[in-house]
DNA sequence: AGCAAAACTTACTATTTAGTAAGTTTTGCG
DNA sequence: CGCAAAACTTACTAAATAGTAAGTTTTGCT
């Protein structure tokens, strides 16, 4: 059965994201949404004024989510290279439930997104390159990994790789991405 | 003006691959075409009985690109680090134009593809991929490029880069490109 | 010039879309 | 219990969408 009352909204924002990472900004619409819930159009509505609303939502409940990882991450006693994997291995599972990652799925649509949010958008990708050029930096200092670039190049090439490698994914195979993770791996440990 | 006759199917094509490369599959309209051409809706339909087969005639048409181009290069005397040169600028165009690689807008859309193109998406990246794999083979026979990793995987590693990069590049500016663009320089030099 | 095919326009349809206003039910709280 | 705010439903718009059928104009060819 569908939830009801206070865990809507969350709700609403979980399916949201879901369908962003799944289909795309452009692809879904309100009652792609409601149908799951059981619920009508106009409740979606009810908590988020419009779909430039929800998707503010949505990116913030992602940059929450981020910021939360850098948090754990940073009075965890991981290693440089565990830390990194644990941010890879948000991508291993995007490519084995069809999806593609949020940043990039929006991206793809930047030209078409609300003026309104796509501020928010530059300030996920910079804390999401920050978080992995700053695991980088201390991982060389360290001497866990030996890359020759600069680290906000390096996190720059991993990203990237990423971010296209699920893309990839989903058409020719998940064997793709895995050479491409094997890949960028060997890069950073050197 | 706008032009007619038998050149309005390859403006409609032309058109049509910019508004993919600009917005994406489902962000535009055959009235965004129509209103270019100063002419009505259904003679776009007249061209092309529908948005699956304009796409089907997008992607053929940039296949053929594709395989002339291959033509090309091998018929030339560029040496292999020319020959990846000519690939890379293509994409950095796509950064001066506000656009992106069409590979990497009909990949991020993937889902919600026709069923009847999606073939031809997987023969796309087939032979844009083996492409760049070709040239890496030569190149490193030829003492040119000194990367370690196999070429297919380098060449899928040239790919994300290029492919992500050009999207991040809409959102974060030219310069994160050019590093992108650099950096897998180097790894290829060696 | 005449004619047939090609290249359109006119005039629609059915569906989906985001969004709204007003009314009803549910929920927790004093 | 009673009541107010929260969480919905009902019942709509208005606009955009892909698509179609039938009629008109334009073009190239003989």
């Amino acid at each position: 059965m569908a939830p009801r009352n206070q865990d809507t909204k969350q709700e609403i924002l979980r399916i949201g994201m879901d369908l962003i990472k799944r289909y795309g900004y452009n692809a879904f619409s309100y009652a792609d949404i409601s149908k799951v819930l059981e619920m009508k159009n106009a409740a979606v509505h009810y908590h988020f004024r419009g779909k430039e609303d929800l998707l503010a939502g949505i990116l913030d409940q992602y940059l929450d989510d981020y910021v939360q990882l850098g948090k754990q991450l940073q009075v965890s006693r991981l290693t440089s290279l565990q830390k990194l994997d644990k941010f890879i291995e948000r991508y291993s599972v995007l490519v084995d439930s069809n999806c593609i990652c949020i940043i990039g799925s929006v991206a793809s649509d930047y030209n078409t997104l609300p003026e309104s949010v796509k501020a928010r958008v530059t300030e996920l990708i910079d804390l999401v390159l920050g978080m992995v050029e700053k695991t980088l930096q201390e991982g060389k200092k360290k001497g866990e990994f030996h890359f020759t670039e600069s680290a906000r190049t390096q996190a720059l090439l991993i990203m990237t790789n990423l971010a296209a490698g699920v893309q990839l994914a989903r058409i020719s195979g998940k064997q793709d991405y895995v050479q491409i993770r094997k890949a960028l791996l060997r890069q950073v440990k050197g």
